[in-house]
DNA sequence: AAAATAATGATCCAATTGTTTTAATTTTTC
DNA sequence: GAAAAATTAAAACAATTGGATCATTATTTT
């Protein structure tokens, strides 16, 4: 076939300006576009085939560069990436790269694929694939926290916490289910714990008699609640150290803080996600727990007989009378 | 800095449309643009800071999307993008994709070689294998709320939940992370949330007038708080439908519950984890949410009205004076 | 061989892109 | 408080995009 015509491009696909990857399968495991293409690759046109064969082979620069620069890439005419798309069965060549982008998407964090619509679109109806996405996405969010660079970061924040007198904590609004957390488990552990929350805005006033042997741990995320930062930055004005569990490198937090822990918060839902915030928590009392073991056994079991003697806690129904 | 516009983002951090790559560091460790970003950072305008923040955070969608595809994800104008890449040192803002893409383009070359690398790294800090195997743990439990049962559990009780009149919150003691999460959230989509908690034992007061066309969503683990078992049979004998989540099938909430939702909590420390039962929670939000997409947008909008005006939050540390 | 059909290339178009310019607004300074 | 400076939003721009059309070339069929 082809090169018959005395202007006939290269017939191997060529890539005039040098490029980089070319291992064969770079798109993983099971990718049923690519089997589609591969499946109608001998029913196509010379032509067709060649464009089809660079796509199969670079199949990121789908996601990244324009059908006509990809047409140029594969020594093609751009209408031929459009008759391409057409003969795979979609509308537009548009489609076809839609598909790549959202691989590129997956393969860069195990974050869910998404249904990129306009907002105008009927909601979802069944959710559980909404629930699906979330839920995989929060795994990987937290399985995130287990590299080497957040591992250390844990590790020295909670040597940092250890060593302090006192622990002031402080999270407002959504971050308040983190301080919450943080504060009701040390709470268990001993007396060295104070929650820098209250009603009428007098959460910050624990402060007043704050000493540079304590420490603030403070936890905000985007958006920044402006009495957190404020009172942060007192905190620090006052030689506390200051340590800071939030969502960014850019965070106003990070400025002040001797210590940060990053954690994620974007989630495929209306709302930021806390629960790696609250992982992070909890990893931070464990590892603080684990520093004096029998100190940690003796408080939870001074706490136990508390509550038993309380009768705090059941486990079945009270008798109904 | 923003939320004065009309166009303002909501309070809680919002994602109108779909949503993607979350995880805090998809881009391999070392970026020099990633940096520069940062060390320029503090100096950026809000509305500069605004978009690198978005560049930070989803460095895949740089490469994948437009220039006002991007400027629309991050909520800024199209010029502020091509500000930045000004800003940056570059000529135009297609450097910015072009680094990104090139990025992308070395990371699914590397991608077979980077998966060898994994663990198995020498011991660093004390403690950073606990907290490694926490946070394993901690994501595969997550992990296994997105099997077929617990997926169509969670979707269930979203049913149930959007066709109450009102929603009681109950959950004390670690529980009660859960509780106010799911009551500030819903209370900033609404106001059919009542949170069952209060000073010197008021919280249950609430349900005095409770009417069987609502319910109550209860969240107990194991050792469950008496007082949290005394109510939810209350509500029940009220009439009001019982919703649970909680960690066990022999938990006493089953069997007054209508629908239940299992979370895991068992972890690699002292205490029980509640990052799995805050995901379930996050999860209802969302599908709550989603049931009628326009109206969640409205009450966002109105609620960042609200905090905008309230002057509530701030991205930069308050001028000291 | 010519006619019919398929494939390809070239051209044109509306829509969208990145960018610049201008106007409005906010913030700062005095 | 007014003036000045900086920041931001809005509008306008040329260039480029993806797609459609039509002419040309190859291929097949007769």
């Amino acid at each position: 076939m082809s090169s018959k015509s005395p202007m006939s491009k290269s017939p191997m696909p060529t890539s005039p300006t040098s490029k980089s990857s070319a291992s064969k399968s770079p798109v993983s495991q099971s990718d049923p576009l690519r089997e589609q293409i591969i499946a109608q690759f001998d029913g196509m046109s010379a032509q067709l085939q060649q464009a089809a064969r660079y796509v199969l082979e670079h199949p990121e620069e789908v996601a990244l560069v324009s059908m006509r620069e990809l047409a140029r890439l594969a020594a093609v005419q751009p209408a031929t990436m459009t008759r391409l798309a057409k003969m795979l069965g979609f509308q537009g060549y548009n489609e076809i790269r839609a598909h790549y982008a959202e691989t590129v998407r997956q393969r860069n964090d195990g974050f869910a694929a998404k249904v990129r619509q306009r907002d105008g679109q009927a909601a979802s109806a069944p959710g559980s694939d909404i629930a699906h996405h979330m839920l995989h996405g929060l795994s990987a969010q937290i399985a995130a926290l287990c590299e080497p660079e957040p591992l250390q970061r844990l590790t020295a924040m909670a040597s940092k916490l250890a060593a302090a007198k006192k622990i002031y904590v402080l999270g407002l609004r959504s971050s308040h289910v983190v301080a919450w957390h943080f504060h009701y488990v040390m709470s268990l552990l001993g007396e060295r714990s104070v929650h820098l929350d209250g009603p009428a805005g007098t959460g910050g006033d624990a402060l007043i008699r704050a000493k540079p042997d304590e420490v603030l741990l403070v936890i905000s995320i985007n958006p920044y609640a402006r009495d957190t930062l404020t009172l942060a930055q007192l905190a620090k004005d006052k030689g506390l150290a200051v340590l800071s569990i939030t969502d960014s490198e850019v965070s106003p937090l990070v400025s002040i803080s001797e210590h940060t822990v990053y954690c994620a918060t974007e989630s495929y839902s209306f709302f930021h996600t806390l629960a790696p915030a609250l992982a992070v928590s909890e990893v931070l009392c464990t590892l603080l727990a684990e520093r004096d073991r029998p100190a940690t056994l003796a408080a939870l079991q001074d706490a136990d007989d508390h509550l038993a003697h309380l009768n705090t806690y059941s486990n079945a129904l009270p008798r109904r009378e």
